[in-house]
DNA sequence: TCTTGACTTGGACTCCGTCCATCGTAGGAT
DNA sequence: ATCCTACGATGGACGGAGTCCAAGTCAAGA
């Protein structure tokens, strides 16, 4: 976590009690949080934070590659802390929970060469929709 | 096209001059429209036809399965008429193209008992993202 | 300590979509 | 053919999620 911390200043990040706070809440647990609950949450500690701050330094992670956007079906984008593993989701139709999963197989090799239309395909997302124990 | 307006009316809808053009707009171009693309086209030949209608019609038509729902990473989702044909999306990561695609293989195969955490998974999106050829 | 440009703030704004009270009408009943 | 009524349409208000911006603040290098 101070890992965390280390690396966004080796990059040059200007180190701000807000974005200590942000990126400390997300590394604390491993759900995946919306952009309010992470303002909710950071809110705790930093009362004064505002929701711009909160989206701004999201983004930032984002585009750095220390934290993952995960949107889901018309609701609000959830943030994945967990950038490192690679990983797909399942989730909940009904609540909107999000579990990450290992799923075995590769399935950049099931789209033959002729499904590609000239594309440089370079990622595949696989999102498995259910009902969760608590919804089904 | 009439085939849809048929099983329409087979499933009891009541066939108004609305709903009669917005299923028509969706039948005529196999591209996927936005929720005011539709209403636009929509509104071209009947001016006065709201938004709430056409929001409540392409929202019956999915829930009938005639219609699929496609929801692009924070934008207006996209309605896709194509069904009836199972397929999942290649989309262009720069200037956001979808083109319909046929993979082999079966990914929910691919999730094992262990890895569904007590879900009923009953559904798997892929989505393959790459440059278009114009954008590659 | 000073300076400065990067960061934060919060409120207005946009976009997408839903809700609701009211009005209109398709289509079965007569 | 006409009437009835429940289903559908209307449009304006509303709500959630996210962005923008002008003004104020402050981290960190000189």
């Amino acid at each position: 976590m101070s890992d965390l911390l280390e690396r966004l200043r080796e990059r040059g990040w200007r180190m701000t009690a807000q974005r200590r706070v942000v990126a400390q809440v997300l590394d604390g647990d491993h759900v995946h949080l919306t952009a309010d609950e992470v303002h909710a949450l950071a809110a705790e500690r930093l009362p004064e934070i505002s929701r711009a701050t909160v989206y701004n330094t999201l983004g930032e992670l984002v585009s750095l590659g220390e934290v993952l956007e995960v949107s889901t079906e018309g609701r609000a984008k959830r943030y994945d802390p967990n950038a490192h593993r690679p990983h797909q989701h399942l989730v909940c139709s009904d609540c909107g929970t999000i579990r990450d999963v290992h799923p075995t197989g590769n399935p950049l090799a099931d789209l033959p060469a002729e499904e590609r239309f000239g594309f440089t395909v370079s990622e595949v997302e696989v999102t498995y929709r259910g009902l969760c124990p608590s919804c089904g």
